[in-house]
DNA sequence: CAATTGGCATACGAAGCGTATGTGAATAGG
DNA sequence: CCTATTCACATACGCTTCGTATGCCAATTG
């Protein structure tokens, strides 16, 4: 019994950031009290000082988790893929896919950046980009995307299109046919890299 | 001389807009304050919430102003293109150029979709979005863009993707290198909606 | 067992925002 | 020409929120 001290820490730690991730997901951050959701944790906003030194920092580490568990669903797609570009295009969609969860879109695509500038700036949160920019590589070494290209640009772009194409769903009236509608035209988009061999 | 008092009116309310739109541009629109920027402008916060009704109203105003301006630059470029493909790709390229301005990609592009939610839900600003979804329209009449493709979908993921070329150049060490590799990555990504005739 | 670290709470001051209210000038009606 | 009313804008107030400074108590260390 030489750890509760060390486990009560990382508790803590957990509970604010699983509560400031609810707040933040549902009522933004803007609007995201710091007595509230830390009282919410049944704790106070001494513990979010110490921690994480300001509502910002908090910021960062539920941006780092969630880009974490994004990361991990995609592998486990990619691992899943036939062909290479078949593992790509899986790659994207499952993006596409989460970045259609409200509480993704608002953190990840919106108040994040708004609080915390350009993602891809951010040093804890960029496992998503790097797969996606992997595979590009790789797909270029096996010629079959186009070879003057530089791939994390162009992740960096597909990421831009995959947001707006989730945002696009989200705010459907009938996301079923809005979603059929923005992957196709993603998908579309997608061809453009292939070498017309 | 009839008009002298609407004519201070409109004056106030564009010193009003013209100071936000510096300050939400340059500080961003959380970390300026409604003091500060309307005392720059010669006036109180009196004024700010009797024209636009709280902050969000004045940032609302700043943003249809700037949507105006960039429709207006679109159109001009737009009508300077031998055809319509490559109109449409000049529009495409000039929406990157214009979000390479520090003003522009913060209000338009960061702290409003943070504050007002999707611009796809802006009612006063959505004119260049219009301009390029009939430019693919027409494109597709004529047989030069694949068919199966809904064209405002189309439009508004090349809009995210050319934000994120636009961020990509802006925070760049070598701005001339990256302006290359972002534009010859959007280009290519464009080539997917063409038809392989 | 004493000393010290450090995790977290409490207390305080400073902004910032929204609303309610006040004021003076320009308009409209007689 | 004079009065009444509107309305553009300023002022004043209270509330909420944030950051810092300080204090306390439990757990670790020697």
């Amino acid at each position: 019994m030489h750890r509760p001290r060390k486990e009560m820490i990382a508790e803590t730690r957990a509970k604010l950031i699983a509560a400031a991730r609810h707040a933040f997901g549902t009522i933004g951050y803007a609007e995201a009290s710091m007595d509230d959701f830390t009282a919410s944790a049944g704790l106070t906003r001494g513990a979010l000082y110490h921690h994480f030194g300001d509502k910002k920092g908090l910021l960062q580490a539920v941006i780092a988790e969630i880009d974490g568990e994004m990361a991990v669903r995609v592998n486990e797609v990619a691992s899943r893929a036939p062909t290479r570009w078949q593992c790509f295009v899986d790659e994207c969609t499952t993006y596409i896919e989460m970045a259609l969860e409200p509480e993704i879109q608002r953190i990840m695509f919106r108040d994040g950046p708004a609080v915390l500038g350009d993602p891809a700036q951010w040093q804890n949160a960029n496992a998503c980009v790097a797969s996606m920019t992997g595979h590009l590589t790789a797909l270029q070494e096996e010629g079959i995307v186009v070879r003057d290209l530089d791939p994390e640009t162009a992740a960096r772009l597909i990421n831009g299109a995959s947001s707006q194409a989730s945002q696009r769903i989200a705010n459907s009236k009938d996301p079923e046919a809005t979603s059929k509608k923005a992957i196709a035209a993603f998908k579309q988009l997608l061809e453009g890299l292939r070498k017309k061999s």
